[in-house]
DNA sequence: TGGGTATATATGGGATAGCATGGGTCGCTA
DNA sequence: TAGCGACCCATGCTATCCCATATATACCCA
């Protein structure tokens, strides 16, 4: 398994701790010390990765010829609202208060995989979202199996 | 942990000291006599740095082939307008009075991560200036998974 | 197949060390 | 000698570590 997957909702203890689910610390990998975390750019949420990730995003960004507003909105956005945050020997981790605010998080959290990287929900945001996010796909007549296909057509036609 | 992360308020007292953060001074090593601060060309806001750093950006500017009034302007903005200031044995620095009016520091400070750099603002400024660049890069509709995605194709293109 | 046991995961609480912060004292300088 | 800055020590808070417990899942054996 090397990607994030399904969804999990852990508890927030009164301390701010809360359990990474042991399937996405698998993901991590044994030797992960911890997962970077910083707000979602669109949603009232978290974004979270593995400090690796992360360093590959820098490096990327090295790479890039991008505008200078725009290293500017990310060293801004990301690199100076990312928390890293480190795991207990329990493997959990304690959600700095700024973070755990912009998102609305109190006491539980929704930790949702989304490939490479994962989000964190407060639990009644995440259900708007699911819900608003499933309808919008049902208007635009999304569906996994037309995905497929058409993907593998592509593929055909490339060989 | 090699880059500057995250964002942290830290109080000033009134002898003007404030703490580093520690993760900070983690990044700049337990060698590390000090930090060097001057102003922001961009915003009223100071930037920090190792003084390794700073050495560093002393040799690329050697190495570039600006024109003669940027290296004019670089020289006495950075290299004129810039203090060095040592650790306290806690870890602590004191900022120049010159540096924390144009800033408009006076109780407490944010610093700011941006990887190799760090930011000093005043946690009003800094809120509005958040805020800002949040809003614009929402508006651009950047994401983290975007950014990565068009830096994979460009290592690909490249090699 | 069913019951029982063992393992892993999530969760909770207490103890401890690190860190931010504040104040005091000594020595240098003007 | 007065003022300023550098160093040292003290304190409260917070995050981290360590141990304990409950629950769910997987495993094993009859």
């Amino acid at each position: 398994m090397a990607v994030f997957l399904s969804s999990f909702v852990n508890r927030v203890d009164k301390k701010g701790r809360v359990s990474v689910p042991a399937s996405f610390r698998a993901v991590l990998g044994p030797d992960a010390t911890g997962i970077v975390v910083f707000r979602s750019l669109q949603y009232d949420a978290l974004d979270g990765c593995s400090i690796a990730h992360l360093e590959l995003l820098s490096q990327s960004l090295d790479k890039l010829d991008l505008p200078p507003e725009a290293y500017e909105l990310i060293e801004t956005t990301i690199f100076g609202g990312s928390h890293q945050v480190p795991f207990d020997s329990e493997g959990r981790v304690s959600l700095p208060q700024a973070l755990t605010e912009a998102a609305s998080i109190t006491d539980e959290v929704v930790f949702v995989g989304r490939r490479k990287t994962f989000q964190l929900w407060s639990p009644e945001k995440f259900a708007a979202h699911d819900a608003a996010t499933r309808s919008a796909a049902r208007a635009k007549d999304l569906s996994l199996s037309k995905i497929i296909a058409a993907a593998s057509l592509k593929m055909e036609g490339s060989v």
